[in-house]
DNA sequence: TAATCATGTTAACAGTGTCAACATAGGATG
DNA sequence: CATCCTATGTTGACACTGTTAACATGATTA
């Protein structure tokens, strides 16, 4: 066993991603993954100032894959601009969906996101990407039509993940108009970008 | 100094919901609304069997309160059911920003709702004030396309609640796109409704 | 009056983030 | 090659957390 690990900081941050997606950031200590990692429970502070940094680089890492799965979305050229712009949307949410827990991390208040630029630039990324297709499909918007309209739709789709993250909310368990309408927007999401963003 | 407190219960949850929103839910210990309320850290366990029940309480009056913001909106009689509409929809947006910590926690997965009943009716209880007024606004609808409508204008307000939660961003003090957009549609929520929702 | 039961307390447990002090190894410098 | 420095690891400790078990108190009720 030798004293020095070779590749900690990355290994501590894998970890955490996967314990983040697994059982949510709160419920993830940076003991237990130092642990896993089988070294001290100190050794992530050689890398991480606090747990809130590590946490940081989670999110981060979150929101690259993210602008990632968005881009190339957005790089299907045979699709039309409009196609794009609905891939994209589907893309959003699916991804919101799945990772549930790590997009949960990424729009939480724990990590205070001026203390980690990294972090700010790539959670900003990801407007711009939007912005790239809407630019597309509203050639002559003003910049400022484009950034509200942009904001517009990345209000929906965030609000939607959102909305349909709460299980409860969502389970058809529960016959309620919330609950119904909730079943049939994640049965057919595509369907609903169509009709909710009129395109 | 009596034994027993007399009101301790109500007094808790006062409590907890001053420190959620004045903190955030994750920095709340039951231990120090226990100590500001004169009483032994346990006590809380006589009334809420765990934290998160207590919390679960904090978030039921949460949605109590958005509730009646909603309503009273939407009872405003001298208004036209489209300016009824905004004014839910702005007042839904403002509780979110003011409320920020408590509208956070109101959306959090800490708390399983479906343990808390109460909680959950009260959670649904907001989509139904939602459908009333678009019931209201688009007569002859069939029950499916009013729910998914209601969905869509819900998803929005709270995914817009989620942006510019997220004070990072939102700050003019960046000078990105996504940053723009937000200073802009902070300052004038009304507007951005009017153009969003296409009423 | 006596018994019951809701509501309080104290003591303890395992777990947490974090810091200070110390240990080790490997690379840079003389 | 010997030495020192620095990055990276460890141990031990602190104050804090949620939670439980065992016990105390006092109001209600039989």
């Amino acid at each position: 066993m030798k004293y020095h690990h070779g590749n900690l900081k990355e290994e501590l941050i894998l970890s955490a991603c996967i314990i983040c997606e697994a059982d949510g950031h709160d419920r993830m200590s940076l003991r237990s993954i130092a642990k896993e990692a089988k070294v001290s429970q100190t050794a992530p502070y050689r890398h991480f100032k606090t747990k809130e940094s590590l946490l940081a680089e989670v999110s981060t890492r979150g929101f690259i894959e993210l602008k990632e799965i968005l881009h190339n979305a957005n790089a299907k050229k045979t699709l039309s601009t409009r196609d794009k712009f609905l891939e994209m949307g589907q893309a959003y949410i699916e991804f919101g969906l799945s990772k549930r827990n790590t997009y949960d991390l990424m729009h939480s208040s724990v990590i205070d996101k001026t203390q980690f630029p990294e972090l700010l630039n790539n959670a900003v990324g990801t407007f711009e990407e939007l912005i790239s297709v809407l630019a597309e499909l509203n050639p002559g918007i003003s910049e400022k039509d484009l950034d509200i309209t942009c904001l517009h739709h990345w209000a929906l789709v965030h609000g939607l993940v959102g909305l349909l993250r709460n299980e409860h909310l969502a389970s058809s368990e529960i016959d309620t108009p919330a609950g119904n309408a909730m079943g049939l927007v994640r049965s057919d999401i595509k369907s609903f970008l169509i009709s909710a963003l009129e395109v």
